[in-house]
DNA sequence: GATGAATGAGAGTTCATTCAT
DNA sequence: AATGAATGAACTCTCATTCAT
């Protein structure tokens, strides 16, 4: 069971955002998943051991790539601030691109009782460090103040964003996401320095 | 049906919060509630529509009040920075002490369709447009950049506030979420001037 | 949940026994027992843990009765020889006047995985006492060998009792098991002696 | 389909004693008994109809082997005594020298629903046959009595042996099978003359 | 208002079986 | 002959909700 490649297993997955973003994680049924992938059901268990762990792969999919291109992306970046910039541009360009992941990344995921499942916070966490270490260096060059705490810093950056994206999506009224990209980040750099 | 008041009202929407924080809200069964609020699982359904109708009256209550009560906190500060101060200091004081809550605001509340439900966000906005109304004043008074897209501020402040008491509810080593208003102040309110 | 009294809770019981003696228990699904029972399917799991459950409560209610019924019938007799005779008149008649418990007790009892399941094992382990007691008080009384092993005698003699039920129950041509009371009971006693 | 011979033919059989014995009948997915003979699940299904047909096919394996070595051992008893001394001594020395065929017969096969499976009371009958045969030649010798119902006297005979042998199956503590011959024979003949 | 026994729709999951390769 | 991925029917059990008392 549970294998991590083959065609099917990337058909389904696929199948299961359309279908967690059109109908929500918990309305969603294996049934629904399986139809849209144009498999049968039971061969969803073959890849994966329960629904659950259809949307936690999903996440740790696409977290995966969001943060292995999001690294090349800072690679570009000559100084703190424009990988900050980079960050929150690359955070909301991204989601604003995939409607759907944006659904399932900012509603569905938080319906899995967090306290238990490390399977969602484990890819956060290298996200998170990413922005740590971003905060990190520019403490180091001055540019940003000594004295800030840099994981309460990192949650306070985070929280911005997230909350700017989680707004989007919920909003009835369609707005480009990718406007809010200046404001946001003078906002928390000025927060930083 | 669906009764506002009375003792078991109250009785109840208590054995709710203690439920839903222990066991989660998919995880709690009407029952759960009826057991712990020692009446039976019919009387629930004299007071709410449905297990949904009951997680969300709990939220309203305890967002009215919330708002209530940070209204006269703020009735007693003297300008933008220090409302802005005490609306921190109060969210964060607030859900420390009360851990029940926190656990059932920052996890519990989410399982529920957000995109549908007007019974989450509407009690919400009005905090919402609390914290707009002293970005507003700030930028009048001059505190604060007149630029600042008060809206987006707002999703900056609220989003950073949230982010770090999530993080506290999911911590499995327990710190002082009260340590973190004078960070988390000083960077937002950098981030608005 | 399995309230062991009540009215529905006979009511299954009794629908348990007709529908597995028709369909066979691993055939029988808990919607045909809740249908004969007149009642839903949800209510056999308020008085019972599951299908495995129904079938052992059947049994322990039957064997109960029966061992109960059967010591009335032994204190009747007068010496070891008498009660023998009325242990297999007893069994065989039984069964006989009830083909369907006949059904359930010979065949459909022994679907369950029996080197686990202590819930058949046990009730029939105060029938095999019975008859292990009337074995000792023949010994006792020098009717029978004292060198007899009770524990062997009784194992042959409760498995030829249990052979010729099984036998009538899947035989296709109807026959009289009271019939086979007598040559039954001729042998067991010459075997004992 | 469902071809009676080749090497694989065998390997399965084999397999299935062992997973039969070791998890139960019905537990036992046909991928579990593929898996212990090393071939592919599709490939049980060029030897066998489906997993019933590998039971039955396992057991009359068993039985016909079974008969014919008893046929060849009984040919060496000289008198019907003899003979039943050696029903029972080779009934319980294979059973007691082949634990997981023992489990096999004495429990899993009894899993089927029996009212219907002539493909278990076939083998059988050519053992009870066998053992009428024995009855009938000590009837006509004058050894056994005349008036002894040939049937019933079979069932007798068998159902103790059967009794004896599944009481050693399910039984807990270990002790050996092979002393109960002598006491079983001893009933059992005397119950005859 | 209060009760709690009864309801029954609903969905996740398993696994015997098939069949294209 | 052999494979094993894919199938999809089958069925248990849960639990929100109702309603007669």
């Amino acid at each position: 069971m549970a294998k991590r490649s083959g065609e099917k297993h990337q058909v389904i997955l696929e199948a299961a955002v359309k279908t967690f973003a059109r109908t929500g994680y918990h309305r969603t049924r294996i049934a629904d998943i399986a139809r849209e992938a144009k498999v049968a059901d039971g061969t969803v268990y073959i890849y994966f051991k329960n629904k659950e762990d259809v949307l936690i792969s999903l996440f740790q999919n696409i977290m995966n790539r969001f943060v292995e291109e999001l690294k090349t992306e800072l690679f570009q970046c000559r100084n703190p601030d424009e990988k900050l910039d980079a960050i929150i541009g690359y955070h909301l360009n991204t989601l604003e691109n995939k409607p759907e992941q944006a659904k399932v990344t900012q509603i569905e995921l938080r319906q899995i009782d967090q306290t238990i499942n490390e399977g969602i916070s484990k890819p956060l966490l290298s996200y998170f460090q990413l922005i740590e270490e971003v905060i990190e260096e520019g403490k180091e060059q001055g540019l940003y103040r000594r004295n800030l705490n840099t994981r309460t810093a990192r949650k306070v950056v985070f929280g911005a964003i997230d909350e700017v994206v989680t707004c989007w999506v919920m909003s009835s009224k369609p707005y480009n996401l990718a406007d809010l990209k200046k404001p946001v980040f003078e906002m928390l750099v000025k927060g930083l320095q």
